[in-house]
DNA sequence: TAAATTTGGACAAAATTTGACCAATGACAC
DNA sequence: GTGTCATTGGTCAAATTTTGTCCAAATTTA
């Protein structure tokens, strides 16, 4: 049997890890200093953590802080071209201009 | 003598085609119904014009609306994934999941 | 140095995003 | 059915961010 990495969106993979673990929007949102309410729609992608918080949950979970940071991190920018309607080739000039402005230092 | 395609930001590139055809803020700016101030702002990168602005202007210089457009989103990515400083690992995450949500129908 | 051009600061107005509250809905046990 | 716990989703004021305008200062050009 084949494993597959599911891609997911920041939320839903912030869901994934509560279900996991067994808990409620409650326990998870007590213990992390938000409003239940909030926290649901951070899992519905409806509202947008600060990177403190996607920090302080990562230590909660157990996982990877900066994985989870680049998770969500990739999903604005995700969001972003899809809303714009932009296509895909956007990311490869997108990719040049910050090779281009790193290597001649801004 | 070899071409080169100078990457520059979707500011200068506007600066560059305006001084390309003689023109001044002033010009430009009037002839675009938008400030003179505004216009050097966006010159500069320092304010961010409407889609519909940007076609106008294209139309203006006689230039692909859709490139230009392109630049300008583009520049958007470049700049955000610059100041979040991510690295450039968050475009592949990134395209992995437009491309994943668009066969996915969202 | 005068005029034209460009820069950049200040700031109110507009737009967007956030966080909190709470009623409605759903799910599950009794 | 009723009650309880969990989740959803709407509303809305507050906070934050972005925009556009005005204008004085600085710079360039003639």
């Amino acid at each position: 049997m084949t494993q597959f990495k599911v891609i997911t969106t920041f939320g839903e993979h912030l869901r994934i890890l509560r279900e996991t673990a067994g808990l409620t929007l409650k326990e998870v949102a007590t213990n992390n200093d938000i409003d239940i309410s909030l926290l649901a729609k951070i899992e519905r992608n409806e509202r947008q953590p600060t990177k403190q918080w996607i920090k302080k949950i990562a230590k909660y979970f157990k996982i990877d802080e900066t994985e989870l940071l680049n998770e969500f991190l990739s999903d604005q920018i995700a969001y972003k071209i899809l809303d714009d309607e932009s296509d895909l080739s956007i990311l490869k000039a997108a990719e040049q201009k910050i090779k281009y402005r790193i290597t001649n230092n801004k």
